[in-house]
DNA sequence: AGTCTAACTTGCCATTGACAAGATAGCTCG
DNA sequence: CGAGCTATCTTGTCAATGGCAAGTTAGACT
């Protein structure tokens, strides 16, 4: 039933967001290109800017339905620090896409409320699960997790931490971050 | 005597990097075209390509040249571990366009000689001032340490931080990294 | 003076993002 | 039932880009 309408694909918009992911997931977001996700949901090479508006505008769209994953992954995380902690480098590499998109901003526009909405929801429940443990100030501790989790996420993203480090990501990051959370 | 001479620009090589360095300080390396930086320097758009090759290959000199201005300046830090620390973070905020490049592998061949043997530079300096004061397992420590300067530059660097953490990345950097080695 | 090579140019092509104008489908409302 | 309305998609076009090919020039070295 892929093709059974020449006009009206059904569900456009989400077909592209995916091929998107799907694209940037295996040759990063450089890679993106309006006109390939067109080819790939079988439209014409216009068909994206009627939803999207352009590229910009798409990448809008993946990095708010990013944020509200990492909420959820946050969420379900439960209430341990170091849970939540380890989540936040899950998330980063399983929906690496997202991920890359939601911290470069000149990709995007940043001000979009549904971003904002999302990004709020996320940073609410990273700094709420901080809070339980604390000791010094509190602001000083949300820093230092978030920059902690944010930096070994990027730098295993990135490829750049040596392979003594192992192959599994979460166990590596539970390690570090016990370190900051004894 | 900038064109005094219409072959033989006298130093294209470095023009084009500090060309390519001024635009992506203010506009981010997805605005970086190697036809703008021709024309910035007053050469024919197929000018770059004889010193390069292509863009990734531009962006290849960039990111050795990067990790060369990081080993200096973590060098210059001395042998605090903190004062490190800072200067990973001061380097990410004053070299910005580097920085980016630097931890974007997609965007250049990583495997370059001369990138790699800059990499390695960097990172037996960082090693080596985390190894100076230790206490748990050394490789846990480093790889915490860079962890968290490495978030925080690259949370500061996306404008994702809170207003309330100040203007001054790096004395707001100099707390957070205390909090991981008081 | 003659030759050789590195540095640059001109010209071209496929791809891309963006825009404009048109076509179609399916819904609404009389 | 059918006439119009609107969201959805198409076709056509343009300027800009990256990259390649083939020339041209400067200047270094005999």
């Amino acid at each position: 039933m892929s093709q059974s309408r020449a006009y009206h694909h059904g569900d456009l918009r989400r077909a592209l967001l995916d091929a998107a992911v799907e694209v940037m997931a295996e040759s990063g977001p450089a890679a993106l290109s309006l006109r390939d996700l067109a080819r790939r949901a079988g439209v014409s090479h216009a068909a994206p800017a009627h939803h999207f508006g352009d590229k910009a505008g798409l990448l809008t769209a993946l990095a708010a339905q990013g944020f509200e994953l990492l909420a959820e992954a946050l969420r379900d995380a439960g209430d341990d620090l170091v849970d939540t902690g380890v989540a936040y480098v899950g998330f980063a590499v399983r929906r690496r896409a997202h991920f890359e998109v939601m911290f470069r901003p000149d990709l995007y526009r940043a001000d979009d409320p549904e971003v904002v909405a999302a990004q709020a929801r996320a940073g609410e429940l990273l700094r709420t699960g901080v809070a339980r443990r604390t000791g010094r100030g509190p602001d000083v501790d949300a820093l230092a997790a978030w920059s902690i989790v944010h930096g070994f996420a990027t730098l295993w993203l990135s490829g750049a931490l040596p392979p003594r480090v192992g192959p599994d990501p979460e166990a590596a990051a539970r390690i570090v971050i016990s370190r900051l959370f004894p």
